[in-house]
RNA sequence: GUGGGCGUAGCUCAGUCGGUAGAGCGCGGGAUUGUGAUUCCCGUGGUCGUGGGUUCGAUCCCCAUCGUCCACCCCA
C-alpha cells in the first residue's frame, strides 16, 4: 500500500492505538482541573499576527523564526498559535471577565504550532494544557498553580522523575535597574560573547543567562543575579512562594538563572523538567506576566498561569512505563455479534442494533468476516469481548440468541430477542 | 536555522559485492456443515519513500526532494 499523501513535516498523526495514552492523560488533566476549581476556556487557532507580535515579544525566537504566518484574501496577517496564554488574555478582556476585583481561573488545551526542526518531544504542530488565573496578585496563588502541577504529576504517575526549579524576576522596575548592571556587566566582556548573545544584549540581555554555549559558561556564571538584586518586597514575595511550596512537601530548586522564554513574565516563574526525554527536558513552565494583561487593556487585573507539552507528557509516561503500558489492550466489546448465517445479513445487525438500543452502556460490534464459527470465537477473544452473541438458523428460527460468557466457565444459553438485552446486563455487571 | 544517521510487506527486520526480494508477527480463510484463547494447513501481502542521474540493467552507487531520528539551538 503505497501513500498518495503524506502528513506535513512535524505534524504526525495520532492513531488509534496510541490514542489511550492521551486520553488517560487528558482524563488526569481534567479531574486535576477539576479539583483546583479551573474552568476550560477555548481560542481559535488563529489570531491576528500582532497579538503574538506583542504578547510573546519581538525579541524571542518563537516570534522571530517560529510563526506560521500568512496574509489572507483580504491582506491581513494572521497567525497559527505558537502558544495559548497570549489569546487567552485577549479573549478575556474582549469577553469582559477581566473586570477589576473579579478572580477566573482557567484551564485550555489544544494544537499550537511552531516552525521548529522536529525532534522526540518537539514537533511542529503540537498539544499544549495549561492554567491561568486572572485577578490575583500575591505569592498564593503563584503556589497554588505550582502545587496543582505536582498534583497532576502525582496523578499522570510522573512525580518521580520531575524536578522543579524556581525563580523570581521581581518587579519591572527591579529588572530595569537589573538590566543595566546586566548590559554594563557584559559590555565589559563583550567580546566573550557569541552572536546570538551579542544580538541580545541590546534587546534582552537576561536571555543571555539561559545559553547553554559552554564557552559562555564562566562568564554568564559570574554575572550579577537578578535575585540577589530584588527589592525587599519582591524578595519577600518569592519567599513566601518557596515557604507555601515547603509546607505542601513540594520540592523546589532555586535556579537564578530560570528566565523562561516569552517577554511578559515577572515575580516568580518555575520550570519541570525531567531527565528521560533527551535533550527535550521542560515539560511545563509558568509564571506571572501582569505586565501583558496590562498591555492588553486589563490595566488593574494581574495574571498568573503556566503551560505543559502533552507530548512531552506522552513520551514521558512511555519511557517510564516501558512496556507496562503496551500490554494493556485496549478495552475490547462487552458483546461481540457473531453470525453463521451466510446468506442473511439483516438477523444479525437487527440484533445488534437491539442489544444497542436496549444496553447503551456496553460495547456492541458485529464481527464483519465470514469465518466459522470457530475462528468468529477466537476473534471474539482476541479482541476481548466479554462475551459473544451467537445467531444461526436456530436462533434466527425461534427468533432468540445464543449469549456466550467468554471471561469465566460460564455455559452458553438462549434467551428470546425481546429478553436480550436484559440478560446481557445482568450477566455482564456493572 | 546548523551538523549527522535512517527510510525494504500493516509492524519488527533480513537481503541483493548493481541482475526488480525474504522471515517472524499481524491480517484473511480452513481443519471442526454450531461453540474461543493451544496446534496445524492454505492464502493475502512490497513499482525496496519519491523524482532525476550513472549503467546493458539500480532497491543497492550519485544528486535532489519528502518524511523520520539524534545532537546543536530553542522551548512545552
Amino acid at each position: 500500500m503505497k501513500a498518495v499523501y503524506k502528513h506535513p513535516r512535524g505534524m504526525p498523526d495520532i492513531l488509534p492505538g496510541d490514542i489511550g495514552q492521551w486520553h488517560a492523560i487528558e482524563a488526569a488533566v481534567r479531574s486535576t482541573m477539576h479539583s483546583y476549581g479551573y474552568e476550560e476556556m477555548r481560542t481559535p487557532l488563529l489570531e491576528k499576527t500582532a497579538l503574538f507580535e506583542r504578547g510573546i515579544g519581538e525579541a524571542t525566537d518563537i516570534v522571530e523564526r517560529e510563526m506560521y504566518s500568512f496574509l489572507d484574501r483580504k491582506g491581513e496577517s494572521l497567525t497559527l498559535r505558537p502558544e495559548n496564554t497570549a489569546s487567552c488574555v485577549r479573549a478575556g478582556v474582549e469577553g469582559g471577565l477581566l473586570q477589576p476585583g473579579s478572580v477566573h481561573r482557567i484551564w485550555y488545551q489544544g494544537p499550537m504550532f511552531r516552525y521548529e526542526r522536529p525532534q522526540l518531544g518537539r514537533q511542529r504542530q503540537f498539544h499544549q494544557t495549561g492554567a491561568e488565573v486572572y485577578g490575583v496578585s500575591g505569592p498564593v496563588i503563584e503556589a497554588e498553580l505550582i502545587l496543582m502541577t505536582a498534583e497532576l504529576w502525582r496523578r499522570i504517575g510522573v512525580c518521580g522523575v520531575v524536578s522543579l526549579e524556581v525563580n523570581s524576576l521581581g518587579t519591572g522596575a527591579d529588572r530595569a535597574a537589573y538590566r543595566e548592571m546586566l548590559i554594563d556587566y557584559f559590555q565589559a566582556s563583550a567580546d566573550q560573547l557569541d552572536e546570538d548573545s551579542q544580538r541580545r544584549l541590546g534587546k534582552n540581555p537576561l536571555r543571555i543567562l539561559d545559553t547553554k554555549n559552554p564557552d559562555m559558561q564562566e562568564l554568564v556564571e559570574n554575572a550579577p543575579k537578578l535575585i540577589d538584586h530584588l527589592s525587599n518586597e519582591s524578595a519577600e514575595h518569592f519567599a513566601h512562594v518557596q515557604e507555601l511550596l515547603a509546607l505542601n512537601d513540594v520540592q523546589a530548586r532555586v535556579n537564578p538563572r530560570l528566565v523562561r522564554g516569552l517577554d511578559y513574565y515577572s515575580h516568580t516563574v518555575f520550570e519541570w523538567t525531567t531527565d528521560r526525554l533527551g535533550s527535550q527536558s521542560a515539560i511545563c513552565g509558568g509564571g506571572r506576566y501582569d505586565a501583558m494583561l496590562a498591555d492588553f487593556g486589563a490595566k488593574a487585573t494581574p495574571g498568573v498561569g503556566w503551560a505543559m507539552g502533552m507530548e512531552r507528557i506522552v513520551a514521558l509516561v512511555a519511557v517510564i512505563s516501558e512496556g507496562d503500558v503496551a500490554a494493556t489492550p485496549a478495552r475490547g466489546p462487552d458483546a461481540f455479534v457473531i453470525s453463521t448465517l451466510k446468506d442473511d445479513t439483516g438477523f444479525p445487525i437487527r440484533i445488534t442494533e437491539t442489544l444497542r438500543r436496549a444496553c447503551p452502556q456496553l460495547k456492541v460490534v458485529q464481527n464483519t468476516g465470514t469465518a466459522n464459527l470457530s475462528n468468529q470465537l477466537k476473534r471474539a477473544g482476541k479482541l476481548g469481548a466479554r462475551c459473544a452473541i451467537l445467531l444461526g438458523e436456530a436462533e434466527k428460527a425461534s427468533q432468540s440468541v445464543t449469549i456466550k460468557p467468554l471471561t469465566g466457565k460460564n455455559d452458553p444459553f438462549t434467551v428470546p430477542v425481546a429478553q436480550a438485552g436484559q440478560a446481557l446486563s445482568s450477566i455482564l455487571g456493572s
